[in-house]
DNA sequence: ATTTAATAAACAATCGTTTGTGTGATTTTT
DNA sequence: AAAAATCACACAAACGATTGTTTATTAAAT
């Protein structure tokens, strides 16, 4: 390892003050001409590099951004972090990055180490056991932005995007009702997460506005894991009013609730329809596709996310009130046969 | 933003030296017992927490490690970084990171970036398209050591963690001739990637292991796109001389293959088998799975470059005479029929 | 009682960079 | 030609922490 070149040493080298070659190097303009030509020859041929470890400490400023979020094995969020990366190198930032697994201490600690390595931002997708929110408040302390996104928490006062899910069951029920089904069932994810709220409150929306009335029947819980959703899949196809058709959580879930009904020697888009979430590119090699999957645009929710914090994070909007940012990005329903390749 | 305590508000605060208060902190033997406590106290009671851009700065150690990858969106490396990520973090390091997306001039703007941000040290799978190594060697002079993980750059002092592809190849190659085939061709990935010309090695070897003599026409390169697995299948399987099984680049090529072959009307795994690589959980939904696939178990590879850093960062090893750590992983052909969900 | 040793804390330098202020030297203005 | 303005640079402080050295005080040893 050579000895790093740093500017005093250029300033010895030169016989001038390390202010000067500072100011040299950035074109001020009360340096002379010739100076700033020796300065960045020189600079040039000892191959200088700005110590940005200690620029980010004197400027309080890294250009680093934090994200965190449940787990990247899961395609949505390494597409969403996918989004933010892209966005954010193109504005000279860079991304920390952190998995909480779903473990509320992990999280709370990825937030503190977070806070630690004085990250300009902070893009969270909360851990689905995430019971308060305290870890986010004391970023405010440190003037450090959140920008929340998919996984929102239910707060008043924060910047946040997510996607309609709401909406997005909506259209997959109406979609259903369309093609002539009646009785459409959901596969739903596990109660405490947000996401299955919601596409229990789009499914109560779309019946609603159907004029039809509710049947909690039709609507069953699973943990996502490919038993249980063996287990869910059964149970709703073994009731006397069984689904002609059935929404499920993703399109993994979709893909395991499929077997099932195979297995239970029923024709898929025959005796029982699908529609999922996700619109992974798996729908389109499957063995027993969905006839449609309503598309999250997870890299355009992180996208989405780096804009908000770009702009929390640019010179105008530190300076003014606070006001909170909040986008919505609608879900699209993609109807796969139109599509296939 | 309240004002954030130092080190220097509880020194003025308490009456003494700034430097009193940090060895308090650090229960320095030569502070009194009362001083500590005080110093203890006030600390936590006005919530004193270290800057850490200020030791990074002091210390030159930014527990940060920069990672970087062709895309996240890939899954293997999102699994490959998820492993590195779970190893970090138990050892209080932070990822940083950056995706090349295969383009040799933003690699290299990141391994600048990284190195500006003075991580202390460096993992990376490097793009399809780096056709030289200066920027890696520069790392050197800062001190950062560099761990390549799966695509790794032909030199030889260098740490490196692989899989042995070439191996997998000839797993793959062994299994399809004790199922009886003769025939066995394959749809290999673009010729300038390693990865496929280790497979074409592994594909030799078995071929030489068998005293076969190797027909060059049974291999068909393509460039992974939809489309051109499409125009690899057909003219793989318009020859005369056709292959009864195939060996694919991995499990998308798999499956675009399989699409290109059924719409020529052959029925796979009657008229046409295959194996592949990857072992993604597609292959237990998908329409036309593979009699196997290569296991490359990237969230080991990962997790063993991480260890491997770990190595390098610790006091022990920087002291002494470098020695040059290969990792090689024995891929595993993973038989899908035992496996079925 | 005087020297020596141990204790507890202050002092000061340092990491690399930026930036506000001060200061001769030269040039411009009147 | 004296005053004012401009130029080109040096000086010094600061960011927040760590750490080697010094100093004053007290306690132990002779």
């Amino acid at each position: 390892m050579e000895k790093v070149v740093t500017i005093k040493e250029i300033a010895k080298r030169l016989n001038i003050s390390p202010s000067s070659v500072s100011r040299a190097l950035s074109n001020h303009k009360s340096i002379g001409l010739k100076t700033k030509a020796d300065v960045q020859r020189l600079a040039k041929e000892l191959n200088y590099e700005p110590n940005q470890t200690a620029i980010f400490f004197q400027q309080r400023k890294t250009f680093t951004v934090g994200v965190i979020l449940p787990s990247l094995s899961e395609e949505f969020f390494s597409s969403a972090i996918s989004g933010i990366e892209d966005l954010a190198n193109e504005n000279k930032y860079t991304v920390l990055m952190g998995q909480s697994h779903d473990d509320f201490e992990r999280e709370k600690q990825l937030v503190d180490t977070m806070k630690n390595h004085r990250v300009d931002g902070l893009i969270i997708s909360i851990s689905k056991n995430t019971v308060n929110y305290e870890h986010f408040e004391l970023m405010k302390k440190y003037g450090i932005p959140v920008v929340y996104f998919d996984r929102v928490p239910d707060l008043k006062d924060i910047h946040y995007v997510w996607c309609n899910i709401i909406s997005g069951t909506t259209q997959a029920y109406n979609f259903l009702r369309d093609l002539g089904h009646q009785a459409i069932g959901m596969i739903n994810g596990p109660d405490n997460l947000l996401a299955s709220k919601e596409r229990l409150e789009g499914y109560k929306n779309a019946v609603q506005q159907a004029h039809l009335s509710f049947d909690p029947s039709l609507i069953i819980a699973c943990d996502l894991s490919a038993k249980s959703v063996h287990k869910a899949t059964e149970e709703l196809l073994s009731k006397s009013n069984k689904p002609t058709a059935i929404i499920a959580f993703n399109d993994y879930v979709l893909l395991d609730a499929a077997n099932a009904a195979t297995r239970m020697k029923l024709k898929i888009n025959q005796d029982i329809s699908f529609v999922s979430f996700a619109h992974l590119p798996i729908c389109y090699y499957a063995a027993h596709p969905p006839l449609a999957s309503v598309d999250q645009f997870s890299y355009n929710q992180g996208k989405s996310a780096m804009e908000i914090m770009l702009k929390l994070l640019s010179k105008e909007s530190r300076d003014k009130e606070e006001e909170f940012i909040k986008i919505t990005i609608e879900p699209k329903l993609m109807k796969l046969d139109t599509q296939v390749v």
